[in-house]
DNA sequence: TCTACACTTCGCCACATAACGAAATGAGGG
DNA sequence: CCCTCATTTCGTTATGTGGCGAAGTGTAGA
């Protein structure tokens, strides 16, 4: 089953909170790493999954990965992501994500990833 | 997140091709078990996955369970069961099961465990 | 070309899950 | 009551998955 991979590909919620920041602009992989809170290897791989289930499109710009819903997608995919909002509607997680990404999204990535880094060194 | 049990439930493509063989009618879990060729101990633990996620409701009828669609379901479950014929439209899989429930739907129940049993005794 | 750096891949660990057979449950019939 | 039998629960095993840090990749700028 094609589906299969799909349903995989949702089955994990920090995926789906992924896939549904990116309803309404593509994130470089450091935004999204800031809004799960998550490691950037687990996130890359979360990412990977939801790349390879046809969700999810990469492109490279310089340095950085973007990351966007899948525009030319099939039908199967096309059908979730159009279904994924009302689904989404009443999840609190889902309105508070939105909320935490409108404040990621008033920074460049590049202060962003600086930020990242220093936490990652000898910071708190 | 309560999609997530939702999604985590259609993660696996027993479940999915469970839940869509109880689309036209419910099935008694004997009916399940000859549709997916797993053990009985097996099909029930997917099938009270899909009743914990609200997606399927369980009937007892004597010594039989019967298993449906969730009819009094919420707002997200009763959107991903709408959408289920449409996504599984082009699965192959999908489409052998239909046939193959089609046969399964000419027997009686009885007679179908009975023939189960002796399989599962000294038969080929 | 060398360095810095955004991201990915690799190796590892803890935990979740799908599968089975065996034993338990519970409803009907004798 | 006891027995049968459809289904569930339990215990076990093998495999899958999410998480991290460390090492690898590849690009932009010095």
């Amino acid at each position: 089953m094609k589906i299969a991979s799909i349903f995989k590909a949702l089955a994990d919620s920090s995926r789906v909170r992924a896939l549904a920041a990116l309803n309404d602009q593509p994130l470089c992989a450091c935004q999204v790493v800031e809004l799960l809170g998550l490691a950037p290897s687990t996130v890359s791989k979360h990412m990977s999954v939801l790349v390879q289930a046809g969700l999810v499109a990469t492109t490279k710009k310089g340095r950085w990965v973007y990351y966007s819903q899948a525009a030319d997608a099939g039908d199967q995919v096309r059908l979730v992501l159009r279904q994924l909002p009302a689904l989404l509607e009443h999840e609190p997680q889902a309105q508070q994500d939105h909320a935490a990404l409108a404040h990621i999204l008033t920074m460049d990535p590049e202060v962003l990833c600086r930020l990242q880094n220093s936490r990652a060194d000898g910071d708190v």
